[in-house]
DNA sequence: ATGAAAGCGCTAACAT
DNA sequence: ATGTTAGCGCTTTCAT
């Protein structure tokens, strides 16, 4: 592999000077800059990122931590993250994590055998030992539609956002919804939240037995909340589900009862992922947008790395918007999928 | 940070015997041997990468090319690959490429600015470039889910996948066959051979007006290629889809355009993706086993890297299966959703 | 069995 | 404006 030095001694100069070339330094004789650049071109020379790092003390490297058992919208979100950090000069190192603590603390001794310049968390952590980690190795740290301590986040108003979905299915004359919610995220609780300040907003009751918890958030356990909710309680006229995916397998199961959507039982997500567009019917959804948050994650952490003003957090909130398809309409005359006739027993 | 020479010191010994312990190497004496293994645990201290791979030249890092427009299957097997070649002590670092040839110029010269271990392909590049580069830097190389010159590959038998769920579907009744296929890759072109070979194989006869070529495998292009096969004839009860997001994409079409699936049309799909089982109806698909092709992949890379023999291509083919679900049935009597009365004019 | 020394490719003072 | 030098953290001969 041809080296700095190779192209020093070719042009009759030193490493230093290629050096300052290469890195766009000032002070170096412009015939000798073209030579030297030239030469570069040439033989396709390109510096030894190891050597670069070790000296720097910078490994180009950020670390994101993701769910272990991600959904639609956070493969689609890290996904995105990646090229961004890409783009911007950073490999990405993965760090899948389940939600149990063995597994964060798997995760944390994988991420002290990395010198990172950068952390992108997709996932509330809750061992200590990576706040101290993190503060210790003096890490900056971006947290993306999830919060993390007081490090900068990224990411849409969630209980807002929640709020105006649930008011969205009031007003168009909903009064008897279910949710599917989770744990083990901050979002699932923030959107639980906005879920039920709609309710006391329109001054309907608050009923917990028409809110299921899940543990993730993909269609298989939609699957398990809405077979949860239907088991408690068929009096409902919609569903407010904490993510599309959860939306798409509560759908499943509605089929599946021979409920349909969105004539007798309307049905909202949240995120807007790809396939909430393709599936049958298109789901009403509230989007987040998730390309921004991409970007505004990966500049955040840059800015960070390169700013050096780790401690100052700040957050970020794009806008999310309420996307009407398919999936959602006024409920039936009589309405509820078990009418005051009872007549869809299980 | 903490160095090899901290241990070194704190121990009464020099950097080689540490590098010889942290390295397994024999001939240390083992009470040293524990004292320094002991101090390691207790320092937390980990090798700086940069300087071992600066010394070893090796990078530990393998890159991954990519489609820049993905489709879930495609999506999920980097996921599994990446965590695979992670757990073999690998970064993965992603190109995302487009089809056409400026892109893969660009994404050759990313490439020739990393010091990378290995290769994982799973889009088939044509700039010879691509080619003359690793056989230079002596790089390993596998393909997967694709074919790549004489490198190694992993995969399931495409054309053999694909006759065997377009003769099930003449199986089960269907005469007039659609299809929705690709072009760009090569498993798209194996796949419509086994589509045309099946039909060959049942005395149908070949008639490309039934099939639609779209640029890229998604549940958008899915929508295009329907819409253009509606448009050019209406008279067919069943459709393979390449992939399954090109199935979704198309029952979309279908759904819209009032034609019940499978009542009218029989969808058949290929990958069995994770959302294939949720939505409405579950898909009929041939599934790949995309955990074991992940994980073939990673370790057939592993091994080239190890091992040395670079040159020396093997092809793994893994066992598809068809997986009969909802969106599959027999024709209706007098089937065609244009029947000869003609009833369904668009 | 262990240590000394050289060197991987690069950058950043420091000199000039 | 440019060259010299030292050193980043590690592994690996080569001695002993």
């Amino acid at each position: 592999m041809i080296s700095i030095k190779d192209i020093a001694r070719q042009v009759g100069t030193s490493p230093s000077t290629v050096s300052r070339v290469v890195n766009g330094k000032a002070y170096v004789n412009s015939k000798k800059r073209e030579q030297i650049l030239s030469l570069i071109k040439e033989t396709g020379y390109v510096p030894n990122k190891a050597a670069r790092s070790m000296v720097l003390k910078r490994s180009f490297a950020v670390g994101i931590i993701v769910p272990d058992t991600f959904n639609l919208f956070q493969q689609q979100l890290f996904s995105i993250i990646e090229r961004r950090l890409e783009s911007l000069g950073y490999h990405t190192i993965f760090f899948f994590t389940r939600l149990d603590l063995s597994s964060e603390e798997d995760c944390l001794d994988r991420l002290a055998m990395e010198k990172l310049d950068g952390i992108v968390i997709l996932q509330e952590m809750h061992l200590p030992g990576f706040f101290e980690h993190f503060s210790r190795a003096g890490l900056p740290v971006v947290a993306s539609t999830c919060k993390y301590h007081d490090y900068s986040s990224v990411g849409v108003k969630e209980k807002q956002a929640a709020f105006e979905g649930v008011n969205y299915l009031v007003g168009i004359g909903h009064k008897k919804i279910n949710m599917i919610s989770g744990v083990g995220f901050a979002f699932g609780t923030r959107r639980t939240e906005g879920y039920y300040e709609a309710l006391a907003f329109n001054g309907l009751s608050r009923d917990e037995s028409r809110v299921s918890s899940v543990q993730y958030y993909t269609a298989e356990f939609g699957m398990y909340g809405m077979s949860d909710l239907l088991q408690k309680n068929r009096d409902f006229t919609a569903l407010f589900a904490a993510t599309d995916e959860l939306a798409i397998g509560a759908i499943r199961v509605l089929r599946d009862e021979g409920i349909r959507v969105p004539e007798d039982v309307s049905v909202l997500g949240f995120d807007d992922i790809y396939m909430s567009n393709y599936i049958v019917p298109r789901l009403t959804t509230i989007r987040q947008p998730i390309s921004e948050i991409g970007e505004q994650t990966a500049m955040a952490l840059h800015r960070s790395i390169t700013g050096g003003n780790v401690s100052a957090g700040f957050d970020i909130e794009l806008p999310h918007r309420l996307v009407i398809r398919e999936s959602t309409a006024p409920p039936a005359a009589g309405s509820g999928t078990d009418g005051p006739e009872g007549k869809r027993l299980s």
